[in-house]
DNA sequence: AAAAAAG
């Protein structure tokens, strides 16, 4: 088996490594690091999550090691595709390079230039860039590249996708043709073989095994609802994913801790944190509209466990490291599948284990028969743990209680007598304060948690994940697909509309 | 129907 210490890294490097704890390199790294430190061009197919930024981080700093940074003409520049990436590989190089004199500056935009002119200017190792803001410094005649003897693209696929590769190729003509490069992708789509043809030289390739196949330690659940009108679905869904939340905090295996909700749109994403944040729920929003400071703070919030919800658009999607995150939800189905990939990729990490539910209306269907066919597989079907309020042979869902009091407060008073619904008695049983209490950071005391009382039945007969994925056709309960035409008056039943603010309805449509 | 990145 191979170690760290049969790569001849710097032995700079080897301390810092074991500072962390690694020992054994991972496949990517394996295959990376000794033709990098040959000087060889790499391309690393690769996933996030395989030790991809340590595997160019490494040599980069081994073979930096000797020289020294003039003015304004960085040795070397790594190229990420958000903000976010870039700041994590910067964070790579602060670990690995501990030992090291090497001087490296993050160029990302949404902060100001000043700070970056003046490490420019002092002069750099390591560039760690987003496309953008690397042009504009280079634009302003700030910079030099013509110094860059290695360059790293990374997550290139996704630049693609972003619509860099004009901007690549514009950096990549930029740097002398004698540089070193290493470059990822997850795939090799035709246009990223293209510029691997046209700016790698006799690439050392490796490819380590996709991600497709979804990793085994993510459990993942399809959980479907067909909502009673269209523009139900979204503040069901928001109901459904508090419900999930409620009860997995509870589950023997794999307890929710924390979670990442993604949502396909950023106002859904501030919709979906306000709503939980409202519930008693510690959520914050994270997308591409929010103020890059805010944005950090958000990711540092989540990281440190300050901050157990993290609401986001697909610029959490991909390559972030966040170890022990528990659960992932896709509160709407993403609409290119290789996405589904990214985002429950973000659970089940280094060998833990994580838990990905997907919420579905029928509208979905298009988007998750993708789903399936790239991930090859069938996603196991959930019990969806809530009901709509009124709905026939509902059990009681606690978030009718909650609605209610909403509803109570927000309304002057209705038609419907509220003392008469059946719905309040058996609820009565069930806590009818604000939500519990976030799951703490560490071990949870989980049996102080009666929100999940209603549900408890069906805990004590199955094994946990039986009760996330065995509920799908058992005893005709709960989602009233056959449920006939029923008369919807404010009587016995309110719509659901009508229980939404003026805000929420807005966000429906 | 969208998000991200330079403003």
């Amino acid at each position: 088996m191979t170690s760290f210490s049969d790569l001849n890294l710097d032995p700079k490097v080897l301390k810092a490594i074991e500072a962390t704890g690694y020992t054994t390199p991972t496949p990517i790294q394996k295959g990376a690091i000794g033709p990098a430190l040959l000087g060889r061009d790499v391309l690393g197919i690769a996933q996030t999550g395989t030790g991809k930024t340590a595997a160019f981080t490494l040599p980069m700093i081994t073979l930096l090691g000797k020289g020294r940074a003039r003015a304004r003409m960085p040795r070397s520049l790594v190229l990420a595709p958000t903000r976010e990436l870039a700041a994590q590989v910067a964070e790579n190089f602060d670990t690995y390079a501990k030992g090291s004199r090497l001087k490296k500056a993050l160029l990302i935009g949404g902060v100001s230039f000043k700070e970056q002119d003046r490490l420019i200017d002092r002069g750099v190792d390591v560039l760690i860039a987003t496309p953008g803001r690397l042009i504009d410094h280079h634009e302003r005649g700030k910079l030099l590249l013509t110094g860059v003897e290695i360059m790293v693209v990374d997550e290139a696929d996704r630049m693609l996708d972003m619509g860099f590769i004009p901007d690549i190729e514009r950096i990549f003509e930029m740097t002398p043709f004698t540089r070193q490069t290493l470059f990822f992708s997850a795939t090799m789509a035709p246009e990223i073989e293209r510029i691997t043809n046209k700016f790698l030289s006799n690439p050392e390739k490796i490819e380590v095994e996709r991600q497709n196949s979804t990793s085994e330690t993510i459990t993942q659940v399809l959980v479907e609802h067909t909502p009673k009108t269209k523009a139900m679905a979204a503040k069901d869904k928001r109901d459904i994913l508090r419900a999930i939340i409620d009860r997995d905090k509870a589950l023997a295996d794999n307890p929710l801790r924390n979670a990442i909700i993604f949502c396909n749109r950023k106002v859904d994403v501030d919709i979906v944190a306000k709503s939980l944040k409202k519930s008693g729920y510690n959520a914050e929003p994270i997308h591409g509209d929010l103020e890059q400071s805010h944005r950090t703070r958000t990711l540092d919030g989540f990281r440190d466990g300050s901050i157990t919800f993290l609401v986001a658009s697909d610029v959490a999607a991909r390559g972030l490291d966040i170890p022990n995150v528990s659960h992932v939800f896709n509160y709407d189905v993403p609409s290119h599948a290789e996405d589904y990939v990214h985002r429950i990729g973000r659970t089940g990490r280094a060998g833990k284990l994580g838990t990905a539910y997907t919420l579905s209306v029928p509208s979905d269907q298009k988007y998750l028969d993708a789903i399936e066919s790239l991930t090859k597989s069938t996603l196991p079907r959930g019990e969806n743990p809530w009901s709509p309020p009124g709905a026939a042979g509902a059990r009681p869902a606690r978030n009718e209680v909650e609605e209610e009091e909403a509803t109570a407060k927000r309304s002057t008073s209705r038609t419907r007598s509220r003392s008469r619904k059946p719905v309040e008695d058996k609820t009565a049983e069930a806590p009818v304060s604000a939500p519990a209490p976030e799951a703490p950071k560490g071990d949870a005391p989980r049996a102080q948690t009666p929100r999940n009382a209603p549900h408890k039945d069906d805990r004590q007969d199955r094994d946990a994940s039986d009760a996330r994925t065995g509920g799908r056709s058992r005893g005709g309960r709960g989602r009233g697909d056959d449920r006939g035409p029923r008369v919807v008056g404010l009587g016995d039943h309110v719509p659901g509309f009508i229980e939404m603010s003026f805000e929420e309805r807005r966000g429906e449509s």
